[in-house]
Parts: C-alpha cells; structure tokens; sequence
DNA sequence: GACCAGGCACATC
DNA sequence: GATGTGCATGGT
C-alpha cells in the first residue's frame, strides 16, 4: 500500500539522516525570497545572493520593494539569472504591496488554496516556488515537490515517470497525514536523499532507501 | 569542458 | 496539449 510505503521511505530516511532543520532562513521573508531564488539553482549559490542582500540590509519588503533594479540584480547575480530573477522577486513584492499593504503577517489568516491561486498568478512563481512559500514560510501543510521528489518517486515505482507536479503532489498529500512539521520534514529528507544518492549521475551504493524496491542507477 | 543545480514563462508545432 | 528553449552562476 502506497501509504505505508511513504511512511517506510520517511522512517529510513529519518533513520539514516535525521532532523534537517528546513528551511534554511532565518525570517519569513528570507525563506521567501530563497524560494525564488533557487529556482534551478545549487543552494550554495544562492547563500551568497541572500549574503549580499544582508549585508547591504535589504532583506525586508518594503527596502527590497523600493530599491533599484539593476541594483537589486547586482546583488542577486551569484544566484544565476539574476536578470530574470529580479523581475520575479519585483513581482512578488508588488503583488505583496498591492494586495496586502506589504505586509507578510496579512497572509497569515488567508487560506492556503486561495493563497496558492494568487502566488501563482504572480508572473515568476510556479507550483513548486508557490508550495514552499505556504509551508515553508507560511506554515500551511502542503507537500512540496521537487525535481527530487519526482525523482525518488519515480524510481521507486510509487508513480508513473510522466507524472506532472499535481500528480506528484497528489500521491504525497492524500496518503499522509497533512501535518506542516511532517510535510516540512519529509520535502528536506528527500532533498537530502536526492543531493547524496538522487542525481542523475550518483550511484545507489550506501543509499538507505536500497532495501526497497528501485531502478539501480548505473551513472 | 561537460554536466548539474531545491523552475518558470513563452514560442512553436 | 505536448515539446523545446532561454535564462546564468558556480561547483564537480
């Protein structure tokens, strides 16, 4: 059953790995503001963006909101597209101060599928970007997927390989519990998984998830 | 030097 | 609706 099968994936993982203490920021808005900037980007890459960000004391909405452009990309670059990347970030905040007065502690009391319908229609943020925001820095449970979620699933015969984000995201809610600390825990522990036994190139060898059944990776 | 990394929007068929 | 492409830096 897909539900045990779930549950045996976390317990090994946990097991092997332990707490991951996700996200990796210290503010709301600092998680906000990594979400978007590690779309297809290494995580070490944007530590140095959001470096920059803080020592130039620009980590808040209203500072980020009002500041220049080309500044703002500048600051951004290490992350990669910064170019792109700014825009996205300008959109968030505009959508932020259009509709809620700049003001994160107005998202708190919305609810999670209307605030997901509106961070996706910002320009810039996807499902994925959408899904860490609500868990991550706005503690509503929701399962977040990524290109490592997909990849652990699919190797493991727990979804089709074609399986697009809301199947994805459907297999992972609808069988476990929807709690925020469990989901937060789970998303970081497959993170983990993929980095060290996930990629595209890495072998299986030492992976603690080998005992259950899996494609073996031969890269 | 090639490949990869915690996506997304947009063009084209 | 599916498939392809641009966006960009930095580590392995």
């Amino acid at each position: 059953m897909t539900e045990n099968r779930l549950m045996e994936i976390y317990y090994l993982l946990f097991g092997r790995f332990g707490p991951q203490h996700w996200w990796p920021g210290e503010t709301q808005f600092e998680i906000i503001v990594g979400a978007i900037l590690t779309q297809n980007t290494n995580w070490t890459n944007v530590e140095k963006a959001i470096s920059n960000l803080k020592i130039a004391d620009l980590l808040t909405p209203k500072k980020l909101d009002e500041v220049d452009a080309a500044k703002l990309a500048e600051l951004i670059r290490p992350a990669g597209y910064f170019n792109i990347k700014t825009k996205r970030l300008k959109n968030f905040l505009a959508w932020l101060s259009s509709q809620y007065g700049g003001q994160l502690e107005n998202l708190e009391d919305v609810p999670a599928g209307r605030l997901r319908e509106e961070l996706l229609s910002v320009k810039g943020i996807g499902p994925e970007t959408a899904d860490s925001i609500l868990l991550y820095a706005l503690n509503k449970p929701v399962f977040v997927v990524d290109a490592y979620t997909a990849r652990v699933a699919i190797r493991h015969h727990l979804i089709d390989s074609d399986a697009d984000y809301e199947r994805l995201k459907e297999l992972f809610q609808s069988n476990l519990p929807a709690d925020v600390r469990f989901f937060n825990e789970y998303h970081a522990l497959l993170v983990r998984v993929g980095k060290e036994f996930c990629r595209p190139t890495a072998r299986c060898e030492g992976c603690p998830l080998n005992k259950l059944p899996h494609i073996p990776q031969t890269g």
